[in-house]
RNA sequence: GCCAGGAUGGCCGAACGGUAAGGCGCACGCCUGGAAAGCGUGUUCCCUUUGGGAUUCUGGGUUCAAAUCCCAGUCCUGGCGCCA
């Protein structure tokens, strides 16, 4: 959430900023609206004035036993009260209406974001990996082929428990997601992170805090009711990323400067429904209802929130580094910017399978990995995340950073196209082989069922 | 799930129908050669800031007046029950 004092000095500058973003924005009925409530505020607060007079002076009358004047002043109260009553009803409703109107306002992008109206205007930083690729199959085969060759992904089964968008993974594939889990918590626990296992369910107050809700209510699993209808504060949702729980752990707490920065990082499944998303490009595992990740969350001071950004996003690429996979660093432009994010920088790995219009020279394409975010004082705003600086007598907001480190499926797809052989076995990378007991090669499993008997995939 | 008790500022903690003590911490000032101690002031949010309003977990209610009484909810503690 933007400051509401801030719009209501700056409107042009908040204007300008929002249409960078392509935000549509009604910043004039929120101002007007603010005018209004403001206006009332005061009416109300007058009378409240008044009416503390009033009931002071009978407890005045009480004590000095004042029957008549005292019955006077009780009627003079009354009246007042009602008064009051009507003024205030018309001040909550504009106060409910500001909150909501505020609540819909996307972050003001940092001045050092690129412009730009879409992913188009991204700016590449920088490339990782690709002078020395190593030598793959002549012709790659796409993740969801060999996944399904070697029987380690299962989407067909998956459907079958669940619906589309759901899968199994087995043997080697569910040893290998436990290894990328265990391997990527590993690397970053050296890098100063404290490991959190957060509840799954989330309710929709935290929902809110870091800004899922209310925009995003349709990208969410809710549980125990449809997401048309009206949500309560602790009505429940399936955990979309880990950022909510970890962010939103510290809600309405005041942190000492010295626990600052605070670098937390949590492993957790993630649920999202991803409306309409369906064609080559989301085949496979690319884009699933359910997939597994390690969160980056920092809470810092403000004056070292974008320093931080630089080092998040460092930490959150030694992954790729360790496991030698290529990769390059995207600067988004404002365009492309999330609703809650200031700055944004993406980690794109390269899956060499299936050729992209926007891919690199050498062929295939880029996935999105990770996306390291400064959200400045959005999420602590909304949330209640405050620190008290030495030397300062309020507490207050701190910023909030976050990364994933990574997401688990797309590595899993660039680790099988990427470390593919070209007699369809896949090598391991070096740094995950001791969290897989030394194994070096994947080497696929027989199927099992009729079904498989039937296609000469087994006698 | 049942019963009992509880929730007050950054923290601790009093007040139990008449408008929120006190202590700790922190900040600023006085004092001091300097520090400690001591003393004073300040230390939630909102507004149109020499002023005013709101705020005792949340939401309702009773009353001229609610931290205080009543109802509902959330969370915490203890006991009982159930349970992998």
């Amino acid at each position: 959430m933007i400051d509401r004092t801030y719009l209501r000095e700056n409107p042009d500058e908040v204007r300008d900023a929002l249409e960078n973003r392509g935000a549509d924005v009604d910043l004039d009925a929120v101002l007007e609206i603010d005018e209004r409530w403001r206006e009332l505020k005061a009416r109300g607060d007058e009378l409240r004035h008044e009416r503390n007079r009033i009931t002071e002076r009978i407890g005045e009358l009480v004590a000095e036993g004042k029957q008549d004047e005292k019955d006077e002043a009780i009627e003079q109260s009354k009246e007042l009260k009602a008064e009051i009553e009507a003024v205030e009803a018309e001040a909550a409703e504009l106060q409910d209406e500001l909150e909501e109107h505020m609540l819909e306002i996307p972050q003001i992008p940092h001045e050092s974001v690129p412009p730009g109206v879409d992913e188009r205007h991204n700016v590449e930083d920088r490339r990782w990996g690709f002078d020395d690729l190593r030598e793959g199959p002549a012709e790659v085969t796409p993740h969801y082929e060999l996944g399904e060759e070697l029987d380690i992904i299962d989407e067909a089964r998956g459907a079958k428990t669940t619906g589309s968008g759901f899968y199994f993974l087995k043997g080697d594939g569910a040893r290998l997601e436990h290894a990328l889990i265990q391997f990527m918590l590993d690397v970053h626990r050296e890098q100063g992170y404290v490991d959190l296992f957060p509840p799954v369910p989330i309710n929709s107050a935290s929902m809110r805090g870091t800004g899922q809700l209310p925009k995003f209510a349709d990208d969410a699993y809710r549980i125990g009711d449809s997401n048309d209808e009206a949500y309560d504060d602790d009505d429940l949702w399936l955990c979309p990323t880990a950022e909510v729980p970890v962010t939103n752990m510290y809600a309405d707490d005041i942190l000492l400067q010295d626990d600052l920065p605070l670098k937390h990082q949590a492993y957790t499944p993630n649920f999202r429904r991803e409306a309409g998303e369906h064609g080559t490009e989301t085949r496979g595992i690319v884009r699933v209802h359910q997939f597994n990740k390690v969160e980056l969350v920092n809470f810092v001071e403000p004056e070292n929130s974008y320093d931080r950004l630089e080092e998040l996003l460092g930490e959150a690429e030694e992954v790729l580094r360790r496991l030698e996979l290529p990769y390059r660093v995207l600067e988004l432009c404002t365009g492309d910017l999330g609703f809650k994010a200031a700055k944004q920088i993406d980690l794109e790995v390269w899956a060499p399978a299936d050729d992209m219009d926007d891919g690199p020279e050498q062929g295939g394409r880029w996935l999105e990995v990770s996306t390291a975010s400064n959200f400045e004082d959005f999420q602590a705003r909304r949330a209640g995340l405050r620190y008290r600086p030495e030397r300062h007598e309020s507490a207050e907001y701190l910023h909030t950073l976050n990364a994933s480190g990574l997401a688990i499926p797309r590595v899993m797809v660039a680790i099988l196209e990427y470390y593919q052989n070209e007699d369809g076995t896949v090598t391991i990378p070096e740094a995950l082989r001791p969290y897989m007991n030394g194994q070096e090669v994947i080497e696929g499993h027989e199927k099992v069922g009729e079904a498989a008997l039937g296609a000469g995939e087994r006698e």
